[in-house]
DNA sequence: TTCTGCTGTAAACCTCTGTTAAATAGAGGT
DNA sequence: ACCTCTATTTAACAGAGGTTTACAGCAGAA
């Protein structure tokens, strides 16, 4: 269920786009003017901000300016129409998306989904880190540490180590190897998988003490051993 | 699902226009000169028109001067080089943007989106900005900061970057960034990607202090790096 | 043990990428 | 039309990365 924070001071607006995102699945919370929504903002953890740029006792872009001071949740501005000099000030303060009122509670939620669709990655994503014994491997920044020594890894020696960190404890075929990772099925005499995993081994050996934490299974394939 | 309907004689543009734009989850329909492309418009409800200038029957001019007689269906000129006046003419006559050719898929995409976020703002949703890590880009904007300076791109190294931005965390193969930055297949001894890369590379260096954001993967492409 | 097929590794070889510079193509101005 | 400025592509070469080769050592079977 996601928190989301809603500061406007239109009241009307308010009730009746709380009552929409609760129906929507949404877990809202609101304030009335922009010195309580920042305040809000910055004392819990919300998924988005939804942010009225007209409102007493602070408007909106200040109101941004100090929750984007601290945090970096994002926000979507409501704007009023004809408020396209604010439109622009938004952005560069770092509002993700802006709708432009008078507008639906249907409307807004489309965007509020189009936002967190883009931040928050869905179920089926995958782990943004990896981590077997001293091993942790970061797939979205193609980057892998053994106890805190960052491996100078080539992108096929990173492709193959991915694949084995994924299978840790199992016994990858070199067939998987090469599907998985360079991208073509094992030919007859190749020998490629056997000197990348060489290079690896050497590598890592660097930081581990005389362990060997590629295993070898004869005619099977290699595996990763966790401890 | 929006429709559109696309006007221009020039076969290979539309051609992959098309595609593009049905893999971006819009309805097109086409037409290959002013005056079926009016046909089209009048007989039919659409939530876009693109309409080029230049055209065999009957003009872009004609045509949309035919259009708005009798609809208001928004209207994106696409304009060859140099028409400065005819700019002007079809803004006057009520066109809603236009877009100089020689330009990429990608470009017109944004600016359809730009209008029909204008026009009807809930469901095309796309957010206005989008960060990963220290670098924020504005699509419609053309614009990217790192850390709050302004990197100075050409335009295609902005769409190339762009592309790599919406993939970030995944590799993303020369020949879709050809095909989506270039707006052209990877031919056999293209070299243009890597050379583009690298003064972006350049470019991003003079404020990242060491580390290498975007990353090369041997034989599949390059990744944005995701924090 | 002895034979056979598999694995480890260094080195040769070849392909791909990074980068700079030169050539080409456009756009704007005179 | 011609020149100028800028963006993009092509060309060229150095260097990094990947694959193949070659041979030594190993594992398992007879």
């Amino acid at each position: 269920m996601n928190k989301v924070l809603l500061i406007d001071d239109d009241v009307e607006l308010v009730g009746m786009l709380k009552e929409y995102l609760e129906q929507e699945g949404f877990d809202p919370t609101v304030a009335y003017d922009g010195e309580s929504g920042a305040a809000h903002a910055l004392s819990d953890t919300y998924d988005l901000i939804l942010l009225d740029v007209m409102m007493p006792k602070m408007n909106g872009i200040d109101a941004l300016r100090a929750i984007r001071a601290e945090k970096n949740t994002p926000v979507l501005m409501l704007t009023a129409k004809g408020e396209d000099a604010d439109r622009i000030v938004g952005l560069e303060l770092g509002a993700d998306d802006y709708v432009p009122k008078p507008c639906t509670p249907r409307e807004i939620v489309a965007r509020v989904r189009a936002i967190l669709r883009r931040t928050q990655p869905a179920d089926n994503a995958q782990p943004v880190q990896i981590t077997v014994g001293a091993l942790t491997l970061w797939p979205e920044q193609r980057r892998v540490e053994w106890s805190g020594n960052v491996l100078e890894l080539t992108s096929t020696e990173f492709n193959l180590l991915e694949v084995l960190v994924r299978h840790a404890g199992r016994v990858v075929s070199k067939s998987d190897l090469s599907l998985q990772g360079l991208g073509r099925p094992l030919a007859r005499f190749d020998r490629s998988i056997d000197v990348h995993l060489s290079s690896i081994r050497q590598k890592i050996d660097a930081y581990a003490n005389g362990r060997h934490y590629i295993q070898t299974v004869y005619r099977m394939g290699y595996q990763l051993v966790r401890e």
